[in-house]
DNA sequence: CACCAGGCAAGTA
DNA sequence: TACTTGCATGGT
């Protein structure tokens, strides 16, 4: 590892030993992580777990039952997580290529080696690179590193990054300064979400944000 | 009332 | 390539 990497690594101490273990992703199967990135797109987690677990108690959160139901029933179970009509189409496409392409399969598609599987994915309507890496990441356990809002508000407020960086630019960044490893990938990017909620959006030097310098030691 | 929340695609210049 | 806009609910 590159020297400049001590940086992303205290960071990632300074969190971890904050936040702890976190367990991440929320989801119980791979299925399950999938629904819930899309899911989750622009959107509070809380709204996207309700559309989940309304998905759950009609007992249709599994690849075939959902490919099948109706889109008016799909978006009605989905209305708490926003922008459902959108999501429901998404939801779709990526249910019609998991049929289509892994006879539904999860652990079929899982058998794809990870960048083809990543260009695959994002050939899937609703499925940015965001998305795609969640799923690889938390679904697929793969060697992916997820750039997301909270990860461009902390580390810009760092000034490690610059606001008008590509996203394949800033996992470049982390995956060429922190050990290739799919646990420490995990445990980072929960620990950005968390730390990042702490940070306001429009002040950067708001005082009300206790997580503004990672320097100190008034994390919350 | 305004603003935010674990994006993405489609349209425009 | 680089902006802009629509999508929509629920919480503060």
């Amino acid at each position: 590892m590159a020297e400049s990497g001590k940086r992303f690594l205290t960071i990632y101490q300074k969190l971890n030993a904050h936040f702890g273990d976190l367990k991440w992703w929320p989801g119980e199967t791979p299925f399950e992580i999938a629904v819930g990135a899309m899911l989750t797109q622009n959107t509070n987690w809380k709204n996207a777990e309700q559309a989940i677990a309304r998905l759950k108690e009609a007992d249709i959160l599994s690849p075939e039952s959902l490919f099948h139901a109706k889109d008016e029933t799909v978006a009605e179970l989905i209305r708490p997580s926003g922008y459902y009509n959108i999501k429901t189409r998404r939801l779709k496409s990526f249910l019609a290529f998991l049929h289509d392409e892994y006879n539904g399969s999860m652990e079929g598609m899982f058998e794809e080696e990870t960048w083809l599987l990543r260009e695959r994915l994002l050939g899937v309507n609703g499925i940015g690179e965001e998305t795609a890496d969640s799923i690889l990441l938390y679904g697929g356990h793969r060697k992916i590193f997820v750039v997301d809002a909270y990860t461009r508000r902390i580390m810009g407020r760092e000034k490690i990054i610059e606001d008008s960086w590509s996203y394949g630019k800033i996992q470049r960044l982390f995956m060429d300064n922190l050990p290739k490893d799919v646990e420490l990938y995990n445990q980072y990017h929960a620990l950005l979400v968390n730390a990042g909620k702490h940070y306001c959006k429009k002040k950067p030097d708001c005082r009300h944000c206790p997580l503004r310098s990672l320097e100190s030691n008034e994390i919350v």
